[in-house]
Order: C-alpha cells, then structure tokens, then sequence
DNA sequence: GTGAAAGCGCTAACAA
DNA sequence: TTGTTAGCGCTTTCAC
C-alpha cells in the first residue's frame, strides 16, 4: 500500500503516555528505559510492551534539560568538501558514534564572522563540547564557551594566550622532510607556496621549509616565497606567478592539497611537466595525488585519525589539559614528482 | 595574560538571571529577545545591557521543548570523505545557515543496521527534518518519522510504496549520453562497472547504459556487465575482472567516482594506457578528473546543488509533495579519456 | 519496587 | 507595557 501525502506533524508520544499505557508512574518508565534502578520483571515487561506498541522515543531535548548535557559536540571545519576536512570529519563521525555522541557540523570557510556564528549557535545548542579549526579571531567567544564548561579541542592551530587542547600534525618536521628530500636532489631555488600567514599550521611549515634550508647551508629565495587563500582561483594565479618568478624555481613545495592542485595545474598550464620542468611536493595525501601523471610525493597526514583523536579528546575532559599541542607524525610519501636537478654549466664547453 | 586549567561547568546563566539583573520578568527578556510583542525602549536597553553583561545566551533545548521545534535537521550520507558526498554536504550546510537551521550529519557507509542506528537518533533529537541517501532498508523508521510530522527529502534513492519527496540526477539521461558517446567512437564491447543493484541510482544507470545500447541496434555483454559494492577493495578488483574479461572491453564505463578510481589504477597496473588500450567514462566530476592523465570524461552530477535543492525541500514542507522525483540535469564533461575503436580486420592483409 | 512531584529554560496566554 | 504562570518531556529525590 502506498501512503500518500502529508500527516503533518502527528504529535510523539511521550513518557506520560507510555506511563498511563502501562498503567504505572512516568518514573519507573524512565528507570526501565534508562536501565538505572530496581524494576520488577513485570512491570518492565509492561512499559517495554507499551513502548513498542507506540513507537515511543524519548525526547533528547527533555533529557537534556534536565540533565544539563546533550551528548552533542560542534564540528567547525573550513571547508567539508576539502579531502582532507573530510576525512578527517569521518574520523570524527565514527568516533562520536562510538562514544554514542552526536556531531553537529558547520562549515566556516576560514571566516572569521562565520565562525564566531556558528560558535554562538553552538553554544545555544548546548554542545557538550566543540571541535574547531579555529580561525584565530574570536577569542573572546572561545573564553566564554570554556567558561561556561564546554569541552574545547582546537584543531591545526594554536591560539594564543588560551590554553585550549590542541592537535596538530607535525607540520615542521613534514615541511622540514620535504624540504630536505628537495634540497638532497640538488634543487636551490624551490618555490614555496604557502597559506595564509596567520594560521599556525601555514607558520610552522613555512618555518620547516626555512630549517632545512639553513641546516643545508642553503638559501631562501624570499622571491619564491608566496603566500595565498584557499580559494581555487587566487591560489592558482599564485601558483602561476611563482613559477614564472626569478630566479625561476626548479622546484615547488605547495602546502597543502588545494595549493598541489593549483601548482600542477599552473605547471601544465604553463607547457611545463613535473618532474622534468619541475620537481612537486605537497601536503596531504589526498586520492588524486597517487593517480595523477606523475604521482606526487607528498607529506601526509592522517586525517582521519586526526578526527579520531580529537573527538576523543573532546569527550574526555578529565585528562590534564596538555600544556602544549599533542602533535602527530606525518608520513613523507615518496612517489615520482621529484627529479635530481644540477645547476647547468654556465657556458658549454669553457671550464 | 594566559587562562589556565579547567574551569569546569560554570553554570551558563538563564533567562531568570537576565530578568533578575534587569528588574524585570522573564517574559519581557523574552519579548526583547524575539522580538515579538511591545517593550518599551528603556526597558529594551536594560534588558540589552544585562544580557551582554552577563554574556546570555538562550538555551536552544528550553525553547525546543516549549515550541516542539529545533531548527535542526538531519543529514544521513554514505561516506562524507567521497567528494561526491562532501560537495553535496557543502551545500546543505550553506543552504542551513541561510535558513538559519544547523545540521546533524551522519555517515551510514551504505549499512542499513546504521541508517537504522542514526535514524532513531535524528528522531530522539526531534529534529525538524531529515535528509538522507536512503539504504532501501528501514522504511518502518522512516514511515513512523514521517507520521511524526518530520520533514523528509530522500536524494539519489527510490524507497518503493512510499513516497516522500525525491531529489536525483538524471541518472538514465547521464548513463545514456556517456554509453552513446562511446558507441558513436566505435566501440561495441563496454565494460560497465556499476554499483549495487539495489540502489535507485545504481538501477537507473544501468537502464541508460542498456537503452543506449538497444537503440543503436548495438549488444550489451553481459560478461561485461559487474556490479560491485563501493569500497576500494572490492571496486579494484572487480575492476580488474572486468579489464581481463571475455569478450576483452574497449571500453569501460564506471558508474561513480570510487569505481572510476577504481578502474582506472586497475588499468594501469594492468599495463594498459588510457586510451589508447582503452577508453574510459565515469560518473562524478571530482577533482582528479580533469587533473590525471588523460583527463577523464565524466558525467558531473550537481552534488554542491543538490545539496542546497535538499536543504530548502526539507524546510519547505507547504510544497505539494511531489508524487515523482525532482529531477536534476547532469552534464557530459568530454576530456581525453575515450579514442575511436575500429574493430581490426580479421587476418591482417585478406579481404 | 513504585508513584508523586519538583525543576531544568523557555514561550505564550492571561492578568494587571 | 509588563509580570506571572502553566507546561513542553525528562530525571531524580523522597516518601511510601
């Protein structure tokens, strides 16, 4: 039989009912359901019976008034349809699940405005806690949500002068093996393309990329350093500049997967090919990078252990807050984006 | 100066301690807040003042309960790392924070033991409306949300004898233009690896891929024809079946980004070349299509669109229920991915 | 082992 | 214009 049209909102039955259904009290309908306290086996036997019979779900917005928890936790990420965000959201989803929470999910496209919304509505959510990549700017919100006992785990970035639970991939060490396998194949003048200065993860690989340089005795090419948003569009003109700059780089480091893709993509736009042109090396391994011509070498990081750990963290606020990030590796994959360079004779044929 | 440690619950304060501070009652913080009903101007400031004072924010679950509304709607995909699902979850999102809704997401992995798991969640959290990419599985649930007066808007899927309103692409349309286009270069032996059968989407590609084939007077192999389940494994080597089967394909169609993926390692490590060993199209624009080598033509389905098509269907509930699925163009993206095949002569110098 | 009742934070109806 | 109050659905204490 097909059931046609709207039954508009038919009212959900509630604990009162199941209670007069059994023909007992509201209270022992909520200690059969919650498993908490003594029920004879009858009675149980009744109320389960009656909850069955009507379909009955207990309401989450009664139980969380009264208890003062949701079981809900706030997920801020920039951009759910990045690889990266996304895996690193599953990780969080089937954590959560596990935990029996629940994930609540907003998009904040590195926005400042947007994210201090989404907080507030957050907070007016009665989120038992909230996963952020945070953009650096609301502070003053974050101070509060933790006043007011919401669990707090930043993701990617540090925010100063607040002492919140914070998880990060190694970008140092990554930026520092990517530079350093860059460096060993011979390459001097590498481009770096980098995001926005502001965010600690765009700070410590910059900071990575400048290490190995100078443990090398190697020198960076300020000119080659170029820093850019996230958005397809100006990170590909980026990525365009950098390769046409001087000294012409014969090799790049984009950091992260939106940047990778502008750089190839400028790469072969510009009749250039990686690796013979043009040495490649990105952050995150995300799937096209294994499937491209050639593959890309990348740094990656595990995303989705990333989401597993933060959610995690999150719902376990009796751990000592750790003082410092809780950093995890990363993976330097090496695939075939890279070619040895040497610095051609000056003139052919003297020496 | 730096925040240290856990302040743990600080109580967040309530519209009483507002009312209280400002002199006034509860309801008039209320009418100030929502803005509905006569409060003088002067009152209006005290109240303003003391809710910035005491940084107030309104309980969403206090007013929930009273309204018998959240403002919250549920989001159920399969895999929220798959572009696919993230670009479509992107436009949810957006299409939620302009409606003012937020959105609870929930990743089934296909399974319907935990479409079933999420779907009494979303029902115990009275959310307003759901969204989901149905199993096929637990119409019970989801009859019982409908009757309940929660909102629902199925993408991609046909749940039999029920009808709720249906979003999809154009999926036979999609399937016919790509196996045409194939057809038209020559080739008359075409691999289709296709998703499971019982999926609505899954049903329809392969009735385009079948039609195309009948109406040029052209023979679908049925050795050629394997359905698979989507995660990598399996696709691989389903796809590698598929390349090695009899009689040997010229042609290969993948009817989702994952079994595009899928084929086209399969082919490689097969150490046959796209295409000039063969030709391949798949479904899914992501972002590696246009980026390997050669660049794949595809269906591109409109997830960012569809996505924001279903956030407004659910929050629109007046709109007659449409009795047959909303149905959404795709678009045929022709890169170099597909070569002219001629069947070669028979012995080589007769005829 | 079970029922009655208070109260979580809010809105809306009613009274003043 | 404003205050008071009932009640949304639940948990938990207390009395029986």
């Amino acid at each position: 039989m097909v059931e046609t049209g709207r039954t508009g909102g038919g009212r959900a039955s509630t604990m009162k009912d199941v209670a007069e259904a059994a023909g007992v009290g509201v209270g022992t309908v909520s200690r059969v359901l919650s498993g908490k306290g003594q029920v004879s086996t009858a009675t149980r036997e009744r109320v389960l019976a009656a909850v069955r019979a009507m379909d009955f779900r207990p309401s989450a917005l009664g139980r969380g008034l009264k208890l003062q928890r949701t079981n809900n936790i706030g997920l801020i990420v920039a951009d759910i349809a990045n690889n990266f965000y996304g895996e690193f959201a599953e990780g969080v989803l089937s954590a959560a699940k596990a935990l029996g929470k629940h994930v609540i999910v907003c998009a904040s496209g590195e926005d400042p405005a947007t994210e201090r919304e989404y907080a507030e509505v957050l907070l007016q959510q009665r989120v038992d806690g909230v996963i952020a990549f945070p953009t650096g700017h609301n502070t003053d919100v974050w101070q509060g949500a933790r006043r007011l006992g919401v669990n707090m785990v930043f993701v990617d970035r540090i925010v100063e002068s607040f002492d919140v639970p914070t998880l990060m991939v190694d970008n140092i060490g990554g930026s520092r093996a990517a530079t350093e396998y860059l460096l060993a194949l011979g390459h001097r003048r590498i481009g770096y393309l980098g995001g926005p200065q502001a965010l600690t993860s765009g700070q410590q690989r910059e900071e990575g990329f400048r290490a190995a340089h100078h443990d090398a005795g190697a020198q960076v090419h300020e000119s080659l350093v170029v820093r850019t948003r996230f958005t397809r569009d100006t990170a590909y003109a980026s990525a365009l500049r950098l390769i046409h700059g001087r000294p012409a780089p014969t090799a790049l480091f984009a950091t992260n997967n939106v940047l990778g893709e502008a750089a190839l993509a400028a790469v072969r736009d510009s009749g250039m090919t990686v690796p013979d042109d043009i040495s490649l090396v990105m952050f995150d391994d995300v799937p096209w990078a294994g499937l491209v011509t050639p593959p890309v070498t990348v740094v990656a990081q595990p995303a989705r252990r990333m989401g597993v750990e933060a959610a995690r963290l999150v719902s376990a606020p009796d751990q000592p807050a750790p003082g410092r990030p809780r950093v995890l590796p990363y993976e330097f994959v090496i695939r075939r984006s890279c070619r040895p360079w040497h610095e051609p004779d000056p003139l052919p044929g003297e020496g």
